[in-house]
RNA sequence: GCCGGGUUGGCGGAAUGGCAGACGCGAUGGUCUCAAACACCAUUGUCCGAGAGGGCGUGUGGGUUCGAAUCCCACACCCGGCACCA
């Protein structure tokens, strides 16, 4: 006995996971089948989680979302689901062209080897993928259909082209997306400062959607993480508002939005944006000096200072009028660079009694400035936004004057209406995606330009356009598309009149690529068609998605955008793509995040091999709630790997057969065993895995002393918990539940094994321990039986000694009862 | 400035109107060992007390309630989104 002890106090977790990953490949209990489902045998789930790019080996990050995924979408396997759980890679993007072009080499060298790194490491990992839908971005069958999904697009009017000021990382050398623009005005990819540029180039109309995509957030509100939903809500931006036209004199009429069409009566004067075409148009003659010097200082200023809210206002006078259209007034029209050419119509009304930037450029430039709210008696600030009655807004046929905020809008929008002069309306803050890149690494857009015809799509039996082979130097970012320099591939016949035609010779965004791969994966071997939309009745929308914060607005608003274009194509039923959506925290170290300059990094291969993968991944699931960061500063690993073989322990001591009815074993741990699931189950339809594995935890620990101080290591009870901890453990450390399932005497593999049947009478205490209070104060407890009488509980507490003695002779001048858990005695 | 989320022991976190601090980390003491490591056992919010026991305690201040970490109001601080968006 005492010769066994080291070798059956611990196991090798390496041997461990080199036995079992055979014995997986061969059972290969996660393949998703298409024909249960579509047959409605079994109810579908589709859990999803973000595939990642392939810049190297899988990091910290993707050892949480993966271990945190797989938690549930194996938990959902046992509740007996037919579960779709797939992985591939977004496999296009500019790490590797520029790999490609320090090493000499083609994109698709490293792209391809770090994908079968990626690859080597999740089987490691043991997620319950898939494997049979791997998918990788970058092959032609997968861009084919991108491709294909553009030309659909652009049938439904929602690609098109325009020229237009654009932003342009000067370090990537190619132009970005709104979305790709962080708040500080730096690239989202590189960090570089962001350009403006003026460029012809693809856009999705995005802003088709708006509306939708705004008002479907009230819907996603309580499945998805809060968090994502206001950063969406902020993005789209939705204002409720008014047009109104202003009459120019000697140019006719400009339209304006404003949230406040209340305060109409104040606009004192008309500012465009410095840099629309309108402000051009109506400047006069006379000022048109003034103005373009004006525009000049714009420009050299403009990506700097814009963002700064505290800069002084600045403007010119466009030496006309335009006519307030409640009062006739003549209001003087100013170009300055507080208004943007992009929202709204480029120009506004400017009410300084009411809003603070049009009160600071009135008092740069001395202009009149009339409250038409009333403010409280004891404001003190200069431009008054608040509610209050309106004031000084009357003409011949209306008055707003003593309405409120709310009121008067409404009242001055029939008016304006009424006369023709404006309409309510609703603006959006979103623009269109700009989608060209100046890259090569992508999935080229599917356009020939011809000198006759114009603009022409490659017919759908041509598809895809291949990437002409370039490689090393050819790549080099020169600020138009390297496509440009395979003058082979460029020069096409026109598909429409057979002329000498070009190709266009941009690539697609990846966030492209990204924003229809859960509708591949349904077909991924489907050379006919994107996807077969039988395929997608029957398993969409995803019903749970995690991913990363980073694309809380990126991806996310991508995705759903083509999920609506795609319904309205009548590819798909459904209006939104993720029922639920879920973001994981950051995997930091020392209260900082993980980098290579701060050279606090933590590898996770190294991890993996110090402690196990199951130790890592148990790691990161108790962690914390998923949606919190991990500071690795603050988990123990070691400790994980402590309790695994702690837990794996029992399977060994385990001494009665397996099969042997349950009923006759300790009640007490029978009772811990079936609370124990039930709870875990109810824990795991809220995503609180944290919880789930304190739970597993404490039923270890009952089990343990089971065992060495209860009722032994024979009783039924023993293996039915140990048995019950094995499968629990299997979502979050399959290698040692797996073993434990061996040594337990079963077959392989405990993934298949059922979710463990709760008996509901196991659930109901014998006893339970009511707390008596003396005034709100826990003073004595007492073990009643459950149905214990209102009446019986009271007496029960009054004549308790500990509560006799605290109450210590007061009179009692009130009890509360709570049967059978509390009794609260007022003194 | 606007919108959202948060603040609980030395640390990560449990508890969502009824025993605050589950579970774990760390720490301290012990068993084992020649010794150490591992493992195991015990203690571990804080203050008073020899002890029994008691006081205090969930960012701050108020409120509702028999009873509040939990609900309401105000404030402070932290994190995220938007921001010259009319």
């Amino acid at each position: 006995m005492s010769e066994q002890q080291p070798e059956s106090s611990s196991y090798d977790v390496h041997a461990v996971e080199e036995k079992w990953q055979p014995v997986w490949d061969q059972i290969d209990p996660f393949r998703a089948d298409d024909a249960a489902v579509v047959a409605g045998e079994r109810e579908k789930r589709y859990a999803l989680t973000m595939f990642p790019y392939p810049s190297g080996d899988l990091h910290m990050g993707h050892a949480e979302v993966f271990a945190l995924h797989d938690v549930l979408s194996r938990y959902w396997k046992f509740r007996g689901y037919e579960v779709l759980n797939p992985m591939g890679w977004d496999s296009f993007g500019l790490p590797a062209e520029n790999a490609a072009i320090r090493n000499d080499e083609h994109p698709a060298t490293y792209t391809y080897a770090n994908i079968e790194t990626q690859y080597e490491s999740m089987k490691r990992y043991a997620v319950s993928f898939d494997w049979s839908r791997r998918l990788h971005t970058s092959d032609p069958e997968y861009y084919h259909w991108t491709q294909w999904l553009f030309l659909k697009l652009r049938e439904q009017g929602l690609a098109y082209r325009k020229n237009s000021p654009v932003n342009w990382c000067p370090q990537d050398q190619t132009v970005l997306a709104n979305e790709q623009v962080l708040a500080d005005g730096t690239c989202e990819r590189c960090g570089a400062e962001v350009t403006k540029k003026e460029l012809t180039q693809w856009y999705f109309k995005t802003t088709h959607y708006a509306q939708e995509l705004y008002d479907c957030l009230d819907d996603l509100q309580d499945s998805w993480i809060g968090k994502v939903v206001n950063a969406q809500r902020n993005w789209i931006g939705r204002s409720e508002g008014a047009h109104v036209v202003f009459e120019i004199e000697g140019h006719g009429p400009v339209t304006v939005f404003t949230t406040r069409p209340d305060t109409l009566f104040g606009a004192t004067f008309f500012v465009v944006a410095a840099d629309a075409k309108l402000a051009a148009e109506i400047c006069t003659d006379e000022q048109r000096g003034a103005f373009e010097a004006y525009v000049d200082d714009v420009r050299k200023a403009s990506d700097i200072d814009r963002m700064s809210t505290e800069r002084p206002k600045t403007g010119v006078f466009l030496g006309r009028y335009a006519v307030n259209p409640v009062n006739g007034e003549r209001i003087p029209v100013w170009a300055a660079d507080y208004v943007l050419a992009d929202y709204g119509t480029g120009a506004i009304m400017a009410v300084p009694g009411g809003d603070q930037r049009d009160y600071d450029f009135a008092k740069a430039f001395d202009l009149p400035i009339i409250h038409t709210v009333q403010p409280p008696a004891d404001f003190e600030g200069e431009a008054y936004s608040g509610s209050g009655p309106a004031i000084n807004s009357a003409n011949d046929e209306i008055s707003l004057n003593g309405m409120d905020v709310a009121e008067a809008k409404s009242t001055i929008i029939a008016w304006l209406e009424s006369k023709g002069l404006g309409n309510g309306t609703v603006n959006f803050r979103l623009r269109d995606w700009l989608l060209s890149r100046q890259r090569y690494w992508g999935a080229p857009i599917p356009i020939i330009h011809c000198p006759a015809c114009g603009e022409v799509a490659v017919p759908e039996d041509q598809l895809p356009v291949e990437l002409p082979e370039l490689r090393g130097a050819d790549l080099k970012p020169k600020g138009t598309s390297p496509l440009g320099a395979a003058t082979e591939w460029v020069n096409v016949d026109c598909p429409a009149c057979g002329g000498p035609a070009t190709r266009d010779t941009d690539t697609m965004d990846t966030f492209v690529d990204s924003s229809w791969y859960f509708f591949r994966y349904l077909s991924p071997n489907d050379d006919t068609q994107a996807f077969d939309p039988a395929l997608a009745e029957a398993w969409g929308p995803v019903d749970f998605y995690l991913g990363g914060d980073e694309h809380a607005v990126l991806h996310l608003l991508y995705a759903r955008f083509f999920t609506k274009a795609m319904r309205d194509m009548g590819l798909i039923t459904w209006d939104e793509p993720f029922t639920a959506y879920l973001s994981q925290g950051k995997v930091i170290n020392n209260g900082r995040k993980m980098s290579k300059s701060l050279g606090n990094g933590i590898n996770l291969g190294a991890q993996l091999d110090e402690f196990g993968v199951d130790a890592v991944r148990l790691t990161l699931v108790f962690a914390s709630p998923p949606e919190d960061n991990i500071d690795w500063a603050d988990v123990s690993p070691a400790g994980s790997l402590r309790f695994l073989q702690r837990a794996w322990r029992l399977s060994g001591d385990v001494t009665s057969e397996p099969g042997v009815d349950a009923v006759t074993g300790d009640l007490t741990l029978r009772k811990l065993t079936h609370k124990t699931v039930h709870d875990a189950a109810q824990l795991l339809e809220s995503y609180r895995f944290n919880v789930v594995v304190a739970r597993i935890m404490e039923l270890v620990n009952a089990t343990r002393k089971a065992i060495d101080s209860g009722c032994g290591p024979a009783d039924p009870a023993v293996r039915e918990a140990t048995e019950t901890v094995a499968l629990l453990l299997s979502m979050v450390a399959p290698y040692t539940a797996e073993e434990m399932w061996e040594r337990l005497g079963h077959q392989p593999c405990v993934a298949q094994a059922p979710w463990p049947t709760v008996d509901p009478a196991l659930l109901v205490e014998d006893t339970v321990t009511a707390i008596v209070q003396i005034q709100g104060k826990v003073r004595g407890r007492l073990e009643v039986a459950p149905d214990i009488s209102e009446a019986d509980l009271e007496a029960a507490a009054l004549a308790d000694a500990d509560v006799v003695r605290a109450i210590d002779g007061r009179e009692v001048r009130r009890v509360i009862v709570k049967a059978p858990k509390l009794v609260n005695i007022v003194v």
